[in-house]
DNA sequence: CACTTGACCTGTCCGC
DNA sequence: TGCGGACAGGTCAAGT
């Protein structure tokens, strides 16, 4: 769920809602916070970038607030730039602030940012602007497939880095379309439902793919993407987006989640589920040889 | 070095 | 209705 697509769904609708805003306060209790909360105050936001998966919010004073959702973080705003504050999604378990608010950011003009994580696995950094590069998760990311016309930094997946990075290896491809340190911003969903367009075995060595299937898997990791993206992203956990709303790509999967259900491309077979990688995977046994 | 399993956490869903 | 257990995606650490 938060992979590329809900990641960036969020950095643009908080550059909608904190560009300009003033942080006046930060209180956190949060296992996974490091750094000095009183960097963050008195600056204003002047961007919201994305590297892969993970944000990062700079302020016009020097320091960044750097954030990794991981499965269940939430970024929510609350204030009157929201028009009509819309009903939050009952997926913001506990509402905000709640139980599992971890860090509040208060704003000016009444705003503020809530950081929500049932699960507490993700992570938020106060560094300088200069050193978010240096993060060792950031810096250690590949390229990533350009999918949206927003701000992210990271290089671009060209065709060429793809098939040099594929043929590097013998691990199953769809470990190396989530292997972040490869290419960066793909996850589990995206990959099942790429491999499944581009009718390519998840198991398939990766060095095995010739350079029509790796052409094929190429343009089908940036088409799910952004169909990612044109949903608002997938809400089948706990992803919502700043205003508290789902996504509805869940309702638009090609094949994760879709285990039994008939393959609508070739008629020949239903989707099975299995693991790989500890991970859910979805295939149709027919058209993904 | 490649690959697998467990850990990190809690809510939801499923079966009895 | 209650309860135990499996399961969920993202990453890291430890084990084989």
């Amino acid at each position: 769920m938060p992979e590329l697509p809900e990641v960036e769904t969020i950095r643009g609708k908080l550059e909608k809602y904190l560009i300009g805003h003033k942080i006046t306060g930060v209180e956190s209790h949060y296992k996974n916070f490091e750094g000095q909360e009183d960097d963050l105050v008195g600056g204003r936001v002047k961007g919201i970038k994305r590297y892969g998966k993970v944000l990062a919010i700079d302020l016009d004073n020097g320091f960044s607030v750097v954030i990794h959702i991981k499965l269940t973080g939430q970024l929510i705003y609350r204030g009157p730039n929201l028009k009509a504050a819309p009903e939050l999604s009952k997926k913001v378990i506990g509402g905000v602030p709640g139980k599992h608010t971890q860090v509040t950011f208060k704003l000016d003009k009444g705003d503020y940012l809530y950081y929500n994580d049932v699960r507490r696995f993700g992570w938020i950094k106060i560094v300088k602007t200069n050193q978010v590069e240096n993060i060792p998760f950031i810096r250690k990311l590949g390229p990533e497939p350009k999918v949206a016309p927003g701000p992210s930094v990271q290089a671009a997946l060209t065709f060429e880095l793809f098939r040099n990075i594929l043929s590097k290896t013998s691990r199953p491809v769809k470990i190396v379309l989530m292997d972040q340190e490869k290419l960066s911003g793909v996850g589990n969903i995206y990959a099942n439902d790429a491999l499944w367009l581009a009718k390519v075995n998840p198991k398939t060595q990766a060095r095995q793919l010739d350079s029509e299937a790796a052409r094929q898997l190429y343009e089908a990791i940036h088409k799910v993407l952004k169909e990612g993206i044109k949903y608002g992203g997938s809400s089948e956990l706990a992803y919502v987006t700043p205003d508290g709303k789902e996504g509805s790509y869940q309702d638009h999967t090609l094949a994760y989640g879709r285990e039994g259900e008939p393959c609508e491309r070739c008629h020949k077979a239903k989707f099975v589920k299995y693991f790989l990688g500890g991970r859910g995977t979805y295939v149709c046994p027919a058209c993904q040889k």
